[in-house]
DNA sequence: TAATATTAATAGTCAAAGAAAGTCAAAGTC
DNA sequence: GACTTTGACTTTCTTTGACTATTAATATTA
């Protein structure tokens, strides 16, 4: 069996019930698996996306760690939905007609969907170059979306 | 845990609701927490700064000692302010700071927070280059905050 | 006694070392 | 060809300590 795969089953059975999230230590999980620290961040840019449920934070420096958190995956969620069969890439306008059908959905509230609106309008984004634009524009829905699952 | 964690909290609980301010004694803190005194300095410059809330003054000599103001202020005068006076950057760590304050101080809501962090975050952000990334960051932060008000 | 000098008690600064995590591309495997 | 493994290099954040600056307390002097 593939190393990553081991590494991916290791990290998925840290989550229980109480808590829906975990924090490892890439060095240390690294030096368990034998296996160099960057393929840790392999796994995770493989297995734990946005796309599959996951919202991942970290922290370098002395005391770091990464942190996942999983989303509880209920297949009738409505938001979970939209989020995995969602592209990497998304426009402007293709946001405005998901909040609005999320509003109509009652999914979220009129501030969620102004915020989720201004953090991804192109005004907001201006700086960043074209040919990244909407591919960051999903990374940043996608995962406030999760954020409100 | 790290000591700069440990020590801010602590800092953090020592204000309650009769004082807006606290006095420690650098040393002395240093010595309680096994550190060095100059740790207490790191602490107070990462996440007593006074662009984020707190207001902070020292003497030196016998009987020295930090003082630590927290600023009171109301909802929208407040962020309004921060918004203003917020530079054209902003690093993820210092989002952090400026969230823990506005939940302290009742300006924002925890799913709020959460949705400001998200957006702002280095994770999130990560394929936009390094050299726009603290201004974008910035951008992203002080519009979802305008909305906030 | 008032002014001045000295000493001790604090706090401040800054840069180096340490402790993580991130990136990216080359090499390997299936 | 797509996916995985590896490792050199980078970036970020924290910890440490040597050196500096300031103030209060005390001693000395005029």
């Amino acid at each position: 069996m593939r190393i990553s795969d081991l590494i991916e089953d290791f990290i998925k059975d840290m989550f229980n019930d109480e808590s829906d999230y975990i924090e490892i230590q890439r060095n240390e999980l690294a030096e368990q698996f034998n296996c160099v620290p960057s393929q840790i961040n392999y796994v995770i840019s493989t297995r734990f996306r946005p796309s599959q449920g996951y919202y991942v934070e970290s922290r370098r420096g002395g005391g770091g760690h990464i942190k996942i958190k999983k989303v509880n995956v209920t297949n009738s969620n409505y938001l979970m939905h939209i989020i995995t069969s969602m592209g990497n890439k998304i426009t402007a306008n293709e946001v405005d007609i998901f909040l609005s059908n999320f509003l109509s959905y009652n999914v979220i509230n009129e501030k969620e969907a102004k915020l989720l609106k201004v953090a991804t309008s192109d005004n907001v984004l201006s700086l960043v170059p074209k040919n990244i634009k909407d591919n960051l524009r999903a990374n940043i829905f996608k995962n406030m979306l999760l954020n409100l699952v």
